[in-house]
DNA sequence: TCACGTCATAACGACAACGTGATACTACAT
DNA sequence: ATGTAGTATCACGTTGTCGTTATGACGTGA
């Protein structure tokens, strides 16, 4: 985790939203993410592995299961924010327009 | 701007970031930008481009200028809240970290 | 009209990221 | 010890993104 756009390129990735998403409700096993996103094992693991090395997430071994968590639920806030200013900035789009047309 | 990994992708680069950052103090033309960060002209047209694309900044020509300034300057917070929680993953790294050793 | 400054775009090569299929590794049960 | 389920990793091909160089387009003033 270098820079703040490398920060921001864990969150870029539409997969690794929806790992993360998954795991909104608290702890799963990689099997139980899988099912969940219908995404192949070897890519939940990726993707599981880089949220961990950023930081967002936790590894957690317990017998032969692995269990992963968010850290600090305050990411979520940040994704909320973004969709939110996403949603701003595309109502501000169609208004541009309509003032074209 | 169809999802929400993209929004981030906008984000995700360093050099997009600085060119953003340049903007935060109000509207600026391309050649001014170019000398803010060093970066080439080609370049800076590009990532100006996209943060237009993306509703994170407006395009203004006057005369044959082209000035570009942030529309909701809520993406300042949205990067502090992300440098917040960055640093807070860094800390979070560290103690882990730490417990090992 | 011509030259110049400003900005945008095209074409290209370099490199990184994504997803897959196959394989290794581990813990546990038989 | 062998097998099995769960997880991680490797090697690979494909695609996308970045930055550069060169060129095009536009407005302005001489």
């Amino acid at each position: 985790m270098e820079s703040l756009a490398d920060y921001f390129k864990v969150f870029s990735e539409p997969n690794r939203l929806t790992v993360l998403e998954t795991l909104r409700t608290g702890p799963l096993n990689v099997t139980a993410v899988v099912e969940k996103t219908g995404l192949s094992q070897a890519l939940v693991s990726k993707h599981l592995k880089l949220l961990t090395i950023a930081g967002v997430v936790r590894r957690r071994p317990e017998g032969s299961l692995v269990f992963y968590e968010v850290i600090d639920k305050g990411v979520f806030q940040l994704l909320a924010q973004a969709r939110k200013l996403m949603l701003a900035s595309r109502r501000q789009q169609l208004d541009a327009l309509a003032a074209i047309l």
